[in-house]
DNA sequence: CTCTACATGTAATAAGTTACATGATTGC
DNA sequence: GCAATCATGTAACTTATTACATGTAGAG
């Protein structure tokens, strides 16, 4: 599975970051569909590269801010991108709270349940929106790959929002009347 | 986020089991749609349970295999899922090895793209074959939550594999088409 | 003047993975 | 006889998270 190390080294194969920039691509830009990672782990990855010459400092400190580093990817490791882009890619692995507390939405008040539908369906609509804002934006000039996995990512959300719209009542009435049973 | 002991405790709240039998819950089951656990996990995940009084043990070996542990949740160990149950959800968070690689696809031989994007939709489609299969066994005798959360995993699949299938082609004419630009 | 965004990093902790180590049973 | 499945567990390692610790710049 790809780690810190190797999201960062993707980052920078793109441009010039610093460790701040890198943690917003994990955030907003494409590679938010498939990673995440804060500072904890960014910056020690970062460190960690640079030991092992797979990243320079390009620049270090601007008369605003004195503490900014922007790295910048080598020779070696644009290699090592290469290598890890060669390998068979793992199995995808999805962690949903979400799921796991719909699993078990017997053991929840009606209202919580409620509560949680709704919450995560306001977060898909407002993602999606985010997400066809970029796709609008910079659609013409962002090379395909980019392109593919933003609508990848776009597919899968708006099929999930979906569902939740579509089967939220079949789910609060299947709750409503195994209680209604238990009683 | 959702812990390893947390998804045992969910797990044992359906019923007695082994860790063994967890971790195939973790592979097939409902849960399978959004974690996944090793015996690395498992093992001392149930020690530290057992430890903390939130499960016991109900069987200790039968006459074919000696070492089976059967564990079973406790009073307090429903306390503390129905608690985990009710806090709010962290984000989903997807991690995917997939998504990553096509993001360098200009990187990779044309071939081996063709390859990983082939594999991948055959893995879908068995998953969803899987899925479906499934969903036509225990569709009637299987609790709201459960269908619900395997209806989501199925929708969300499918979507993935559909976009996969319609979207192949553009990707790879895209990159083909760059790589002679860059020519 | 206050809030948000920018900016970096460490230390302690928690968590999870991999490799190791072992062995019985069942179906083919 | 062989492969797959059942069955458990530890130790070493790697990883990631959280909390801490600090401070500037720019917008309103």
């Amino acid at each position: 599975m790809i780690d810190v190390k190797t999201l960062c080294l993707g980052v920078l194969s793109r441009g010039d970051a610093s460790g701040y920039e890198i943690r917003k691509e994990f955030e907003e830009g494409p590679f938010s569909n498939f990673s995440d990672a804060g500072f904890g782990s960014i910056y020690p990855a970062l460190r960690k590269l640079l030991e092992d010459g797979m990243i320079s400092i390009a620049q270090h400190g601007t008369d605003a801010r004195p503490d900014k580093k922007v790295y910048r990817i080598t020779a070696a490791g644009r290699q090592v991108l290469c290598q890890a882009v060669l390998r068979h890619p793992a199995p995808d692995r999805l962690r949903s709270d979400f799921m796991f507390m719909i699993l078990f939405s017997h053991l929840m008040p009606a209202r919580h349940l409620e509560r949680i539908l709704t919450d995560r369906i306001e977060d898909y609509e407002r993602l999606i929106e985010d997400m066809e804002r970029r796709e609008s934006c910079d659609a013409a000039h962002s090379p395909p790959g980019e392109k593919f996995v933003h609508g990848l990512g776009l597919a899968m959300h708006r099929a999930a929002a979906a569902y939740l719209e579509e089967h939220r009542h079949q789910l609060l009435e299947g709750i409503r009347v195994q209680t209604k049973v238990a009683e």
